[in-house]
RNA sequence: GCAGACGUAGCUCAGUUGGUUAGAGCGUCGGAUUGUGGCUCCGAAGGUCGGUGGUUCGAAUCCACCCGUCUGUACCA
């Protein structure tokens, strides 16, 4: 009875998941299809590592000596602070200033990274998670914006959404820039209330109207009885912003001019409102746009595990940066681009069954029933075999002494087929070759174990040089079976 | 960050007003069955009762702080 020493308590960082094989696959069938409309477009790849230096990223040091929250840094042996990046924007705009001499703009590119946030995790939020990004450098109108939109909706639709199941919602920066001045929030003293305007529309999806204006004005109580501050606007001004983010109001100047220009684009390539629309309550982040923004967003309903529904909002945005590479060359390089939330797309896509289609088959199992060297050989033989036809398989590796293990592996492993050849087969010139699907299936009408294991359900004998065949003829049977269920199934 | 709810075995959960050695189902492992998956039966392992401190003769139970999870909200490049 001696007390256990403490033993170390394997944990998962919080925030931070690991990848089923199911989850990797829908990934990387993710990330082709994206990437085949990105090549399309005329974009190449470009990677840039996880790590920046911390101010490159836009990131200061303030007094104390921790960087701003919200990034995972460290301090590199020469104590430079290193931040794991926050997206894939920042890094590109390095990657472009440093190497500004040598690319050719405008530099169409994109690229698919991890990137990382030390903030709250949530379900469906993690600290780490995959983007796609897709941007053009050193073009400065607006017609790449709206190229950019086009190609986004593209990219939708390369992953199986239908029209109507989502939308790009387009707005300019501009434009909301102009209706802050309307109502006498221009100039640098109101930076900080113009921010709590913009923050209070973005919000118009997820509380209404009527949230909005509580948070245009006194502010506004949430269900657990915390009060969050408003912006603290007269009346008149609140109708003002209200009326021009319902789309009942319009503005004219340079920002509604560009928008115009974006929509005799997408008017002229037959894109309509049910992939590309306007519309003027899109923000976006705070900090670097500057013109054109846009956002990719579902318009159907996503249900959780717990069979709940969840607003499942933007799955991918972007906009204009002009101002991002000249932080480093001092000129002007304009750039605008996107990028799509992949991990946060892919729960919604699973859910409507738009991933995960293409179902991998476990390999066929040849079991170990006499474990010197010689035999050893022959089994493995028998599966190289089988690779070389292109079949997945493998050889039991674990203690092939306890044969019932040998099936319950294969049984657990979902494995199609198991490979049997024991001292009589082998001087019979025979083995056996058990279908496990089939003798589930048959083990149902089964009660008596004796049966069970003396009837060798599903089970046939076949000459040595037929493994090949037979067990392909087997797994197209199957295929077939499972295909057939499918459309029973779908009908 | 703020507000609230919750935290007992790998999982789902019991556990009486504070009272002996903290239980069940499922799962895992072993055996019945060392040449056949499932079913059935038998057996076993598995717990710092989230952590620390306090109140008490005595704490899974009461109190404080911390950690974590969930919900809402803030921030979000």
């Amino acid at each position: 009875m001696s007390k256990k020493p403490n033993k170390l308590k394997a944990r998962l960082p919080r925030g931070f998941v690991d990848r089923s094989a199911a989850d990797i696959r829908a990934t990387d069938e993710m990330i082709a299809r994206i990437k085949e409309v990105y090549e399309r477009y005329g974009f190449d790849p470009v990677e840039t590592p996880a790590f920046e230096y911390t101010d490159c990223l836009g990131k200061f040091l303030p007094d104390t000596d921790r960087p701003n929250a919200g990034v995972f840094s460290v301090q590199d042996d020469d104590e430079q602070w290193m931040s794991l990046r926050y997206d894939l924007t920042a890094p590109l705009a390095r990657h472009v200033a440093e190497n500004i001499n040598e690319i050719q703009l405008p530099y169409r590119t994109y690229r698919a990274g991890w990137v990382f946030r030390n903030e709250k995790p949530g379900p469906g939020r993690f600290r780490q998670f995959m983007q796609f990004d897709a941007d053009t450098v050193g073009a400065p109108g607006v017609q790449t914006d709206a190229e950019m939109c086009m190609m986004m909706a593209d990219a939708m639709e390369a992953l199986g959404l239908q029209r109507g199941q989502y939308v790009i919602r387009v707005n300019n920066r501009k434009v909301l820039d102009g209706v802050l001045d309307a109502i006498g929030l221009g100039g640098d003293e109101n930076a900080e209330r113009r921010l709590t305007v913009l923050r209070a529309i973005d919000k118009l999806d997820k509380f209404g109207t009527e949230g909005v204006r509580l948070l245009l004005g006194e502010g506004r109580k949430d269900e657990s009885g915390d009060f969050t501050k408003g912006a603290e606007l007269d009346a008149a001004a609140i109708d003002q912003i209200v009326g021009f983010v319902g789309g009942t109001a319009q503005i004219d100047n340079e920002g509604q001019a560009e928008l115009d220009q974006m929509q005799a684009i997408f008017d002229a390539c037959g894109y309509g409102a049910d992939r590309v629309k306007i519309d003027p309550s899109v923000v976006r982040g705070l900090e670097y746009y500057t013109g054109p923004v846009y956002e990719a967003e579902l318009l159907f309903d996503v249900t959780n595990e717990k069979g709940e529904v969840v607003q499942f909002g933007s799955v991918g945005g972007g906009g204009r940066y002009d101002g991002l590479v000249k932080r480093f060359t001092g000129r002007d390089v304009p750039a605008t681009g996107f990028s799509i939330g992949v991990s946060r797309l892919m729960t919604a896509l699973k859910n409507l069954g738009k991933l995960g289609q293409t179902e991998v088959v476990a390999p066929v199992l040849v079991t170990v029933m006499d474990g010197d060297a010689e035999a050893l050989g022959r089994y493995q033989k028998m599966v190289q075999d089988l690779r070389g036809a292109g079949i997945r398989a493998e050889m039991y590796q674990g203690n092939w002494k306890k044969f019932g293990n040998q099936l319950k592996y294969a049984d657990r492993r979902d494995c199609p087929i198991a490979i049997i050849q024991g001292s009589d087969e082998r001087a019979a010139g025979e083995l056996q070759i058990k279908d496990l699907i089939e003798g589930k299936r048959l083990s149902e009408e089964i009660t008596d174990n004796v049966t069970w294991r003396e009837s060798r359900p599903a089970q046939i004998t076949v000459a040595e040089n037929a493994l090949v065949e037979t067990v392909r003829k087997l797994l197209a049977d199957q295929a077939e079976d499972r295909a057939r269920s499918a459309n029973a199934g779908a009908a």
